[in-house]
DNA sequence: AGTAATGATTTGAG
DNA sequence: CTCAAATCATTACT
């Protein structure tokens, strides 16, 4: 239920349409509820999502036609049996039930991975960290003049926040980002000024190398574009697992015969 | 290529 | 909630 409720909020598994734009639409409802400037960057993200939404209906069908299929042989099977045996309706009802629960968590692994993959395209592509650009020069020119006419106290008010952003043509948030970073630099500037006393310096140098290194050379092999692609071919993975638990109940079915 | 700068996020304290 | 601190991820510079 929750992974239903997820991927309709995502505009994964809304109303059947083909063609892009409802999807598009869909995905721009879902993301942009807070804030929808930068269009060139999302489309992008649509044609991916629409992507993941397709290959979501398509296995969604299958799944579906298979169950059906699938149920209608067993009961045809049961058919012919119940000329040579008794067979109560109550057993066939319980036969179905069987089936459709077990193409059910099959649909739930469907819907597991789409959501999965849903939620790495959205870090891949919302995380604003990705798509950071420097303010203008301008607007770091006002910040800087603020700051440093205040350096006793480089705490501003709401009210000095919101005229800045203003100003330098940001968010409020986006300014409190920029004094919380400016202040904590500024300080470590002026601790590392006064330990610079000749022998130091390689030490310095030291502490900013390693962390960069631990940090930014593996992480993103993993999880950039090519692991929609991987996630894609799971859900094709898992429609094979679907298949054989298929062919398990079928042979088990079997061996009535 | 390697490094510094820099905006954004996460974590933890108050 | 705000803030400091650490960290991440991208951009700018050499």
């Amino acid at each position: 239920m929750r992974l239903d409720n997820m991927l309709l909020a995502e505009g994964v598994a809304g109303p059947e349409k083909g063609g892009g734009s409802a999807a598009a639409a869909a995905a721009a409802a879902a993301s942009g509820g807070a804030g929808s400037d930068n269009s060139v960057e999302h489309s992008d993200y649509r044609a991916k999502l629409s992507q993941i939404r397709q290959i979501y209906h398509t296995e969604l069908e299958k799944y579906e036609q298979a169950c059906n299929e699938f149920t209608t042989h067993v009961m045809n099977l049961l058919r012919e049996q119940s000329r040579t045996r008794p067979i109560s309706p109550k057993e066939i009802e319980r036969m179905v039930g069987i089936i459709h629960r077990k193409f059910s968590s099959i649909q739930m692994q469907l819907k597991q991975s789409t959501c999965e993959a849903v939620m790495i395209l959205r870090s891949r592509f919302l995380d604003a960290r990705r798509k950071r650009r420097n303010f203008n020069k301008q607007a770091t020119e006002i910040l800087n003049e603020y700051f440093y006419s205040h350096l006793s106290n480089p705490y501003p008010s709401e009210e000095a926040k919101e005229e800045l952003a203003k100003k330098c043509g940001i968010t409020v948030s986006q300014v409190s980002n920029w004094f919380g970073n400016k202040r904590i630099r500024y300080k470590k500037n002026i601790g590392s000024k006064q330990t610079e006393r000749g022998a130091m310096a390689p030490q310095n140098k030291m502490q900013f190398l390693s962390p960069q290194n631990l940090g930014s050379s593996s992480s993103f092999n993993m999880s950039n574009s090519g692991d929609l692609f991987m996630s894609v071919q799971s859900l094709n993975g898992d429609s094979y697992q679907g298949a054989q638990v298929g062919a398990n109940v079928q042979s088990q079915v079997g061996t009535f015969r």
